[in-house]
Order: structure tokens, then sequence, then C-alpha cells
DNA sequence: ATCGGATAGGTTCATTCATGCATATCGACA
DNA sequence: TGTCGATATGCATGAATGAACCTATCCGAT
């Protein structure tokens, strides 16, 4: 229970990433992008969605691009003009991903967790 | 059991990285580093553990150094001269971390291909 | 008709991190 | 004692990605 390595464990911290890519390596879906959608199908807007996020509008506008460009179908119902400038919202089939997304990344953070915590305990004894 | 997504489905790869870092955010041990140690217990050197991963030495030095100090003790015995130019090998804390790690990433590996099996099926009705 | 605010998109700069290259050091062995 | 090959380390270059900036376009409301 006590270890060269005890005194440092605490200090660890544990990151992972999780991304879908096409044959290209092209992101298609990943962190940045789902929480993306999942922000703007609750605020109805690519800028809101940015500004909440700290991402710049350009980046993210890039980023989606992919994800339609390689289903070939909207994931992205976008209006522009208007007095309010414009708005976004998902599509169905936007939904449908993100909530996919959202099953299986809930599924991995708490086994990740658990492992992680696992790989500690390891090293304390 | 055939939506818009599914012509796509089998295009999509997944990837992930799993990684631990300090306060600072300085990367103490993740994919690259791991595979690294590996295979510096295997062959006995630096050098031949770069080559075999096409990674340069100089890169890999300075990764190693960034583990080691963070924990404040070896991982690494190194021995410079000799006929044969030198060696390095794993202390006992260094085979430790190693072994704790494999496990850890096994039990992820297998976790996450099954929720990506998922959400493709998700996405396929 | 004009205005405003969001979407659309080109371009350049800054930062990061690895690569490439150079050089120094070490020490068993011939 | 000189050699050879791996470890040790600085530095300059290069590639990739996002930030920052700018301009254009759309269109409902005034």
């Amino acid at each position: 229970m006590e270890t060269k390595f005890s005194p440092k464990l605490s200090d660890i911290r544990l990151h992972y990433k999780i991304w879908m890519s096409d044959e290209q390596e092209t992101g298609i879906l990943g962190d940045g992008k789902w929480q993306m959608l999942k922000l703007i199908e609750e605020k109805g807007s690519m800028k809101a969605a940015c500004d909440e996020l700290g991402y710049t509008y350009r980046r993210t506008w890039g980023n989606l691009q992919k994800i339609e460009k390689f289903f070939g179908f909207p994931l992205l119902e976008k209006q522009r003009g208007g007095s309010d400038g414009g708005h976004t919202q998902l599509t169905e089939e936007g939904k449908r991903l993100v909530r996919a997304f959202d099953a299986f990344h809930l599924s991995v953070d708490n086994h990740i967790q658990q492992g992680f915590e696992k790989f500690i305990q390891e090293l304390n004894k």
C-alpha cells in the first residue's frame, strides 16, 4: 500500500479522446464536433454555440462541413438572413447521430474511469 | 435495417487516445511512450526501439525525460559506452508501470470496440 | 430600400511539436 | 590507447492546425 509511485499518483490526470474518421483520416466526429452539435441543437445557432464553447466560428464551420461532406446528406438545417440573421438546427439524422454518440461516449466514460482507478491502485501496491 | 447512414457506416474508422499528464498538462504516459517502453524492455536499447517504431531518437529521448522527471525516480537504467555503445533497460518500477498500463489499455480496447459496434448498429436501424 | 445579425468562405499569422542535423560524451574491448 | 556505437543534448527548420481578420451573402423586419 506504499510504493515509489504513491506520492505522485494523485497528481496524475487522465485524458482521452475518441474520434472517427474516413479512410483519409479526415476527422468526421469526435468530442469537439459532438459537443458542438449538441449545443447547436440546444441553442438553434452555430454562432451562439461557438461563443459558448469558445471555438471560433471559422473553425467550427469548417469542421461541420467535413461531417456533412462525408455522409453526403445534411445533418444541419441552416437558414440565412432574416432579422435575427439566421439560425441552424439539427436534421433528424443529425439528432440520431448525436444520440448514438451520446450513448457510446457515456459507456466509455464510465468504463475508462473505473479502469483508471484500478490502474492507480495497481501502482499503489 | 436500412437508413441514410447505412452506405457510409463501413467507411468509418474509429480512433482513440488515452494519456496521462501532470497538472501542467505535460504528457507523462500515453500510447506512444507506452509502446516505446515496452519495446525498450524487449530490445534492451532505445535506439533499436526508435528504429523499429519509426520515431526519431531525439523525440523519444525528450519524451522519456518527461516521465522520469515527473515521477522523480528512474524508470530506465541506461548504460553508455562499451563496445556495443550502450544499452537501456527498464527498472522494476518501469516494468510495473508498463504492466499496469497494459491491463488498463487492454480493458479499454475491448470495451471501446464493443461500444463502437453498438454505435454502428444504432445508426443502422 | 436599408439594416442587422448569422451563415459562408478566403487568407494570413502564431504556436506547437517533430524532424533533421550537429556535436559531445561515455566506456568495454581490441 | 584508440575505436565504435549508443546515449545525451542544443538548435534550426518544417509541417500541421487553430486563431485572427476580413469580406461577402442572405433575407425578415423596419
